[in-house]
RNA sequence: GGGGAGGUUCCCGAGCGGUCAAAGGGAACAGACUGUAAAUCUGUCGGCGAUGCCUUCGGAGGUUCGAAUCCUCCCCUCCCCA
């Protein structure tokens, strides 16, 4: 979109970049002009909900976003759901959340606060709690709050029509959410509130929720969701498909080069830094067979790395990950577990339940069984296998591909560690 | 409040008196292969020092030589009616 005013061009481009939807986009115009005008930073608001504790690169798409507002001079406002967080968004669920409990929401809302600061500028972030303003609120106002929605609004949402229609129960409780989000806009005066996509309805229900309250209403904004590392559904913590920000180096380089090669390129557009040309090279390469998308992940990969953790663990993380899986080594570094003698050495079904390689003694048994485990790199074929101590005290057991541990020996209880 | 349908192993979903640790699919895990913890193929997938034993099919009792399957009560969900 064309704007006369140079400054305001450029922060709409800025703004609408790798964004879904904004709208309504006049409206953007004209909070952009004032703000201009009268230098006074828009507020932008979005919300989390402390359900877990981890951020990861799904929720980073929207933390980049919010982190270029900022780098124009913008406010964030993030909102940690104590509040709606025992409720639980039903946005995309096909069942009722789990309710936290006060202590959970609180745990999770630390950590929460603590990795957001790995995107964001916290010079220019304000954190609530929606409590904040729900906790005091009294029956008689809840009340009010919730003559503002019709039923009809609400079930027309496709994820509760989809749950209604396949005799899956919704709670009572599941419908106030998207009114305290809404009224969370209210409560910060909110000028923008980002979200994904699947947040829409949410999103224009502060709209709502503002108009009603005599403010103007904010401008919503959609960014796209970003797939888990399986490739199929949305990252979520819940799916274990996610890649956390807070995760070690190793983890994150490993759990991106297992990415399905298609959502290579949506990574880099959607979670790191490289600029558009850099990204089009990539794609062109990959294209046209002069790079092994192979090396495009692992460049995805060391880039991730490196914005969470620095350059040298990147570097780190894939000399640990080439030695391991490419050259089939050992890493470089490998857990020391103190294991009792039995009979002429190890059980070795023991020692893999004690290094923590198996939960139970019949999965360790499978293993075994499928061929999944090594002792210094000689395959185990018996369960019964009790593997002598060597005279320097250790072997390195190994558990399927990335399951390692060192494995000594106590010659006595005052061998013991 | 009345009537009907259901609650099965991580998830979906068969089973409806013994042959059931329970079909099939998904997830997960292992092996082979490879450019990778991709894809594909094969296998495994309750627990136990284990050719056998123990605990599972919403919960508690009961019938039976024997129950996920039958009966009673309870809890939970959905649908229709009011």
């Amino acid at each position: 979109m064309r704007h006369p005013d140079p400054e305001i061009g450029r922060q709409l481009e800025v703004i609408g970049s790798g964004a879904e939807e904004v709208l309504p986009q006049e409206e953007l115009v004209r909070k952009l002009e004032r703000s201009v005008r009268t230098g006074a930073p828009l507020r932008v608001k979005q919300g989390f909900d402390p359900t877990a504790p981890d951020i990861h690169l799904g929720h980073t798409v929207g933390l980049r976003k919010l982190r270029q507002f900022q780098d124009l001079g913008h406010v964030v406002v993030l909102v940690v759901g104590d509040y709606t967080g025992m409720v639980g968004d039903p946005s995309q669920r096909s069942e009722t959340r789990p309710r936290l409990t006060r202590e959970q929401v609180l745990r999770n809302a630390e950590t929460y606060k603590r990795q957001f600061f790995k995107v964001l500028d916290p010079a220019r972030t304000e954190v609530r709690e929606n409590g904040e303003w729900f906790a005091p609120m009294r029956f008689e106002e809840i009340m009010s709050l919730a003559a503002r929605l019709t039923v009809a609004r609400l079930l027309e949402r496709d994820d509760f029509e989809a749950r209604m229609s396949k005799g899956l129960p919704i709670s009572l409780h599941e419908l106030f959410y998207p009114l305290m989000q809404g009224y969370d806009s209210v409560a910060i005066r909110s000028d923008i509130e980002i979200g994904g996509t699947e947040q829409k309805f949410n999103l224009l229900v502060g709209r709502q929720m503002q108009q009603e309250f005599g403010q103007e209403p904010q401008i919503i904004l959609t960014l796209p969701i970003l797939e888990g590392i399986d490739g199929v559904a949305r990252m979520s913590k819940s799916l274990g498909n996610y890649v956390g920000v807070d995760e070690p180096p190793g983890e994150i380089y490993g759990k991106l080069m297992s990415i399905p090669d298609g959502l290579i390129l949506r990574y880099f557009r959607l979670v790191t830094d490289l600029p558009a040309e850099a990204i089009a090279k990539v794609e062109q390469d990959m294209g046209a067979g002069a790079v092994n998308p192979r090396d495009a992940k692992a460049r995805l990969a060391r880039e991730i790395v490196r914005m969470y953790h620095g350059p040298e663990a990147a570097e780190q993380a894939e000399a640990g990950f080439d030695r391991v899986f490419r050259a089939g080594g050992l890493p470089e570094t490998i857990a020391d577990v103190f294991v009792s003698p039995r009979g002429r050495g190890v059980w070795i079904i023991a020692a893999m339940r004690e290094a923590g390689l198996a939960a139970t003694a019949s999965q360790a048994r499978r293993l075994v069984r499928q061929g999944g485990v090594e002792v210094d790199g000689r395959r185990i074929e018996d369960e019964e296998e009790e593997v002598p101590a060597p005279d320097d005290g250790s072997f390195v057991l190994r558990v399927g591909k990335r399951g390692f541990a060192r494995i000594h020996v106590r010659r006595s209880e005052a061998d013991a560690p």
